[in-house]
DNA sequence: ATCTATTCATAAGG
DNA sequence: TCCTTATGAATAGAT
């Protein structure tokens, strides 16, 4: 959704960057919070899903959208996820190797069903094409497994962009705090806590 | 974004309601998370703001965006404590505590997406029972899922290794930085991992 | 998955 | 912050 510049009237390409101007930052904050609250709100009534969205501003203004509700989209979300462990002290050999372990067992078990699954390929293909029930076979295969691969390829796109982005935020020591409330202004106006 | 309805060959308007088609349903819930998702990270990028987005399809399954992670953010929202960061490295215990939390969520959609290919081999079995086909169907119904086990084990071996990567440069006392933000457009998805 | 015509979102400027 | 305008982007439908 935005990447160069250019020069006139309407609307211009921007990079997505920090913007520069502190003022500019603050209309368009503004504005694409609304976007994606919005876009937000389609997508579950669309879809039917729960969703949330909560933006932390860096001065400590929270802003949400919830559909039910925030604290139940969390919930849910939260009660499904093992928690993450202990924040204390996790600088630690022991917990890297239980990181490891799991990944290896995972792996393990994937191992497992990718031999089934080369075991058997050939004769399943054989059969199918053998039959009246080619097609429906086909289509069972392919939807599920396209539907599977989204869901994996979506995991990993998190992995790596937060993780990428976290090291930028570091980086450029987005440290900043605040009374955390939500009656402060994010940049000198009031702040709209919006829930649905 | 959307209110009415059609006209020819481009995109046509659409009123925001739960859509019939079950298949474009899902193509559209795809497009538009993918949307919604890039919407917040820009908005986190541009702003240097923390955001979380959690969506939770009708079906179960959980897809969830976080900078600088999901958890944190959520933890921040509901308490409302200013930024947390460790006092001595930040680093070490960001990172290790991501990758944990990426390994956990990863382990927990594999999970799920067997569970689904379990639901869907159920209802190939029952087609199964109305035909002469049963054997055919079970053998697919084994073979199920291989592809998406696939890339979600790429994904973790992907994790783990970054992990280690990073464990490395932080013991040799390295605040190294790849610096992911700054990088061009494909941030957020500079990932190799490719699977048909 | 791609392509295209359209609608939607929004950067600039008041 | 709201309005307007011109234009960049997202995306519904069809291929």
């Amino acid at each position: 959704m935005a990447r160069k510049k250019k020069a006139s009237h309407g609307r211009k390409k921007i990079a997505i960057r920090r913007i520069a101007s502190e003022e500019a930052r603050h209309v368009c904050f503004s504005k694409r919070r609304n976007g994606v609250f919005t876009k937000a709100a389609d997508l579950s009534t669309l879809r039917g899903a729960e969703v949330a969205v909560i933006v932390n501003s860096p001065v400590g203004n929270p802003y949400s959208l919830g559909i039910p509700g925030v604290n139940q989209v969390i919930d849910r979300y939260s009660t499904r996820s093992p928690m993450p462990l202990e924040p204390n002290n996790p600088y630690r050999a022991s917990r890297i190797g239980e990181l490891n372990a799991q990944c290896m067992e995972l792996s393990r078990r994937l191992d497992l069903a990718n031999a089934r699954k080369a075991e058997m390929g050939a004769r399943v293909r054989e059969a199918a094409e053998r039959n009246p029930y080619a097609k429906l076979v086909d289509d069972i295969d392919q939807g599920l497994g396209s539907r599977e691969l989204k869901v994996a390829e979506e995991a990993l796109r998190g992995v790596r962009a937060q993780g990428e982005r976290r090291l930028g935020e570091l980086m450029r020591g987005g440290g900043a705090c605040s009374d955390g409330c939500e009656s402060s202004e994010d940049d000198g106006r009031p702040v709209p806590v919006r829930v649905a």
